[in-house]
DNA sequence: ATACACCTACTGAACGTTTGTTAGGTACAT
DNA sequence: ATGTACCTAACAAACGTTCAGTAGGTGTAT
């Protein structure tokens, strides 16, 4: 692995960690055993090296869906498939999963359109035709987006949730959590809506 | 107001927009129109003023709800209701959302327990109550998280959703967004689950 | 083969600025 | 006179950034 490719991979760590003003030039370059100058020698400043991470990062979660896309099952069974990926993918990179919702916090309207269209588009699209398919009646964005918000809330707000009354200790099981996910959104599309 | 309520609420949107290594004690006492030093004579360090800020933000939410909960309604429309309240409520006061989800993300366990019963808990074990009575065969903490994590998806979300296919002006309507979460829940709980 | 030029990857030390924090003092109440 | 609220000015440390320099590899002319 190429010093560059370990800056990249640890600041991708550390900025989710700590975030981009809580990471110093001089902690990251102690992590990855360089001089901080080394660092400058392959990044022109700080921000430059932040958004080059994030793309990093970005570069390899779209063969994790094809799988489902191209699978051979019913829409529904797609569907919950799509659901346990999403999960999965959340809960085993979690540093991209952090990375993800800075970015969405600072919500920055440029950086937002290029999240959109250079990385999460082509999953988006599948997940609003596989919806169209089930419910066609249904605001398909709308039920795409509750998807995605209910696997990330489960994800992202599990440390709060444990203390709350009637959280069971398999909620923190993925597949419980999919299932779980997955019937709320089936069972709402089999009813028809006004 | 005193200087030391000026500080606290200034504080709670300064750092809810730059979180807390992102913010200087010098940006702030600018901010407040003071002097560093008189920042250091109500507040020990930048930590408890932190925390201060953080709880003083906390401690102005529960009559919100109260209403919802004191009506006369249906159970259907209660929760219709509560759910526009917490839009409502967080569309309004984005800073003290912001604030929240910087909380969650740091995931501190003596402040999630802290958050989670000093301050959520009531509401929490309403909606409980709520969803027990509509399904009392369901898993009623699952379906009361759906509740609220579809609710906070979509406001935390909203400059990411608009730029993906199907978006349309109206997705940023609260009252669209509590019907289509109200829906979504309420048609789930109306179907039988295995 | 050898000297020279040139490259990339990196270092150590320093630049000026900003950081959190504090000491000492002033103004004005009680 | 005692305490509260605040100031200016300074502290050491940490910050992002730059600069001059070196070690090692590669290609080229002699």
């Amino acid at each position: 692995m190429s010093s560059k490719e370990k800056i990249l991979g640890t600041a991708i760590v550390l900025f989710a960690q700590k975030g981009y003003s809580g990471l110093s030039m001089r902690q990251l370059a102690q992590a990855v055993d360089l001089s901080v100058a080394a660092i400058y020698h392959h990044f022109p400043d700080k921000n430059a090296l932040y958004l080059e991470a994030v793309r990093f990062a970005f570069s390899d979660k779209e063969q994790v869906f094809a799988q489902v896309w191209e699978s051979g099952c019913s829409a529904e069974e797609k569907l919950g498939g799509f659901i346990r990926s999403l999960i999965d993918v959340m809960l085993q990179d979690r540093d991209f999963h952090r990375l993800m919702q800075r970015e969405i916090q600072e919500a920055d309207p440029e950086r937002m359109q290029l999240l959109a269209q250079g990385v999460f588009n082509r999953q988006f699209c599948f997940l609003l035709q596989l919806v169209t398919e089930l419910a066609p009646e249904q605001d398909a964005h709308l039920v795409a987006t509750s998807v995605i918000g209910l696997a990330k809330y489960y994800i992202e707000c599990q440390p709060l949730l444990k203390n709350f009354p009637g959280w069971k200790s398999e909620h923190e099981r993925p597949e419980v959590i999919a299932a779980h996910i997955t019937n709320l959104v089936i069972n709402s599309l089999k009813v028809k809506t006004a």
